[in-house]
DNA sequence: TGGTACATGTAACATGTTACATGATTAG
DNA sequence: CTAATCATGTAACATGTTACATGTACCA
């Protein structure tokens, strides 16, 4: 209908949508989980979104289920926008980092409080790295006990990126000069 | 006044307003150059944050320059916002990378196009990577020849993170299978 | 039978984006 | 003189966040 360009959030949805009929509530947990380490959305986001493309034709609801579990399909239209939203050049990721504004500002700063907040951060990180690789040994193991021969090779790299990124901040954060880390 | 609590956005530009009054086009220069490689912002939200902040006596504006140029000048309350802003705890930095989001739905996509538009964007980060390259190099050069010792350590932290930021993503390209980055 | 997870949605607001309107000053 | 850059701002809209309201089904 309208030549309306799909947005990512959007158009992640039909995504999902590829493989089966959904409900709101699976959607957010399927994209929490599947691609909410580099693209977060929130439950009303989903509600809104599933709304306008349902208005735009681009997805149908089926017939309600128990706890009035309301499931969408993906029409031909919506594979549509998702193939047209997939050719238009994908745009450069922003990062949003908090901890670097501080960083800049570091003169600004206390510099016990700069040291406490980079320690913070770094935890952080090494935390989630360890959950990546952890994720990464799970699905190894899962493969194995399926006896697949190799794991998905998209999501895998998508988590090769996380593991990567998660590492090169916290090579960062251990080559931060004192006058940031601290004595 | 209000014990509003400041968004990133408004404390960068309290950040920059330490050194001394600036105008909404200064700050949305100096912002770009600055903190544009992990905080992005634009001028509309320069100007409507300094309209909000001067109504909530976090800056005043000073006097009319040529050009009408509007100089803002940060207050005692401005410098206890920002100080405030920097002991909350910050969040954690969202990165939203549609990329990724092509690479996870890659079976979905034929596979020249997912291609192409990874080697689009392996490109952009290759110059990107180059272009913090050459900001390093200039960075010292411009040291040395101020007689200055070392370079300011907190932009000099936060262009290291750029530059360990490509890297990763580089060799994180240069390693996706085939399925992904074509035969 | 009571708490937890499931499930749908709305409302209000904050933030971010894009496009436009207007004009002054400077450099070539 | 004229094009580019400087400079301020508004309007409209898109997207993202937070809080709330309502109720169902499962399981211990």
């Amino acid at each position: 209908m309208d030549p309306h360009r799909l947005n990512a959030t959007a158009a992640s949805l039909l995504g999902f949508l590829h493989d089966g009929p959904m409900t709101g509530w699976d959607l957010v947990v399927t994209a929490e989980r599947r691609i909410g380490d580099f693209w977060s959305l929130t439950q009303s986001q989903v509600y809104r979104e599933l709304a306008a493309m349902a208005a735009a034709g681009l997805v149908k609801a089926g017939e309600r289920g128990p706890r009035d579990r309301q499931p969408y399909i993906i029409t031909k239209a919506g594979r549509a926008a998702f193939a047209e939203w997939s050719r238009q050049e994908a745009g450069e990721e922003s990062i949003r980092f908090p901890l670097l504004l501080i960083v800049m500002f570091g003169r600004q700063i206390p510099s016990g409080r700069l040291a406490a907040v980079v320690a913070e951060h770094r935890r952080r990180h090494a935390e989630r790295l360890a959950s990546y690789e952890q994720e990464l040994a799970d699905a190894i193991a899962t493969a194995e006990a399926d006896g697949a021969g190799d794991l998905d090779p998209y999501p895998r790299a998508t988590l090769d990126f996380g593991l990567r990124y998660e590492r090169a901040v916290l090579d960062w954060f251990d080559a931060l000069p004192k006058e940031i880390r601290g004595a």
